[in-house]
DNA sequence: CTTGACTCTCCAGTTACTGGAAGGTGTATA
DNA sequence: TATACACCTTCCAGTAACTGGAGAGTCAAG
């Protein structure tokens, strides 16, 4: 029979984790002296604990560690739970070295412009929007600003007059060729008409980074999120889309802010 | 501006989150009206909260980031922070992987032998420890029992001669070609003498496996650590040691209780 | 008889949230 | 105008696996 502290050098686990595996129950004491409280274990507790330790160093938690020390599991069900740890830790690996990855890609700006990123890019999945559109190809850059004009302003009188409901800031979405497709989110269904088209923009995983400024901005945006993207092992998998989270026609251009939406995946 | 909800849509970010990093004064909001507590979020903000996200997309931690964000930091700094992460990150992708060895290797014993493996071993750092010690050549197997009892009684009566303390179980060191070295750790050290010599065994990093039994049982552990230590990407570096947690020369070998360390590293 | 090493229990703190309860606010609809 | 509901507030508890410390009891050596 051993006090704590003999057996905590034996083993090499602190006394205080001992006690804690005694407390939750996952490695009891094999004797505790009634009159001082004193733990007492004893060497045929050590394959126990072996076990444990190895398991634990496996990564497992101290749960499934609990669950796999019970005699009466059988090899398949062991197997199984190794098995799905094995699966865990291949995902966490790719997600460690993804990690790696970003660290160096912000490491090499920092390298070359001695400062952080001017657009910070980040990845979330965005949820499939309703919207209300209308497209139309855009001949040359100048133009952007009337087209896009006449197509939100034209969607805007068809959703009242078909009394829709507004569901967030506009979005426009660049398809191949310079082709806008101009979008305003709506709550329900409305009726098409001619030009304006009602369906769903999908849901998708984006590299989202945020502008501030008027449109003479837009090119350094763009660009910098191509970077990251190339940067970070993703592809652009989609048309990109502009969230005019800020915007007035008749306000001052330096108060808008848009988002800049990649559709991406993982190279 | 932008009442909690809303802005959490847009950075994708939980309400509950918004409100944790409020209350520890990561990100605030930009504005609290004073009649209803309400929080409310501005366009300003979301460059600051990008930016922590991006960096938290790095696993920094919290704390890190809030130190990262502050304005008056400099590239240096920047930069230092980061190749930290990326060492911490390089070292965790390296357990990663160790972990994944071992749990294959755990998984290709139960598909031969559909069971958890006979031996657990485990990595242990052993620390230097003083001993009083014996050493002679083994000239066969059979002989190994009443010469190994020789040395001890041998080393047993000079630590008594000269009043020295035991401080542990005996430790057989085997060092190439047979030779056992008989250890007996003690407290502080005595004279040595003809053949008892006094040192420190070193502390090093070791694989490490319980025995339970006799003696005979010896080749079948010794076999599943080296097989071990090779499945696990480890090599030997140094002479084995044998540590008798439970051993009296009258006793019945069923209840002798030892532990087989291998000095070992990662290949 | 004292000293020092060891043990006990209980409580708090760690990280980055998440869930829930109880109660106040704002708006769209019946 | 009443009410339903969606949304907001604070506060409290829980997560995993310990770690540290306080205050008190135990044990062996000198």
């Amino acid at each position: 029979m051993l006090k704590i502290g003999e057996f905590s050098r034996i083993v090499n686990v602190p006394v205080k984790t001992l006690r804690y595996y005694d407390e939750i129950g996952l490695f009891k004491s094999d004797y505790i002296d009634e009159q001082t409280g004193y733990r007492f274990y004893s060497f045929e507790q050590l394959p126990r604990l072996n076990r444990l330790l190895a398991l634990k160093d496996l990564g497992m938690s101290l749960s499934q560690i609990d669950q796999m020390l019970k005699e009466d599991l059988s090899a398949d069900q062991l197997r199984d739970m190794l098995l799905q740890k094995q699966v865990e830790l291949e995902d966490l690996a790719r997600d460690i070295r993804e990690r790696i990855a970003r660290v160096e890609a912000r490491l090499s700006v920092i390298e070359m412009e001695d400062k952080m990123p001017d657009y910070e890019v980040v990845i979330k999945t965005v949820d499939p929007v309703l919207v209300a559109s209308c497209q139309e190809a855009i001949p040359d850059y100048e133009t952007i600003g009337p087209v896009m004009g006449r197509l939100y302003n034209g969607i805007v009188a068809h959703i009242v007059k078909h009394k829709g409901q507004f569901a967030g800031p506009g979005i426009t979405v660049w398809h191949e060729n310079l082709k806008a497709e101009a979008t305003l989110p709506i709550k329900k269904a409305i009726p098409e008409e001619d030009d304006v088209k009602v369906h769903e923009l999908p849901g998708d995983q984006m590299a989202c980074l945020v502008h501030h400024g008027g449109f003479e901005g837009f090119p350094q945006a763009y660009q910098a999120g191509v970077q990251w993207i190339e940067a970070n092992g993703y592809e652009i998998t989609g048309p990109s889309r502009e969230v005019y989270l800020q915007f007035r026609p008749d306000g001052d251009p330096k108060d808008y802010v848009t988002e800049i939406q990649f559709p991406v995946a993982k190279v």
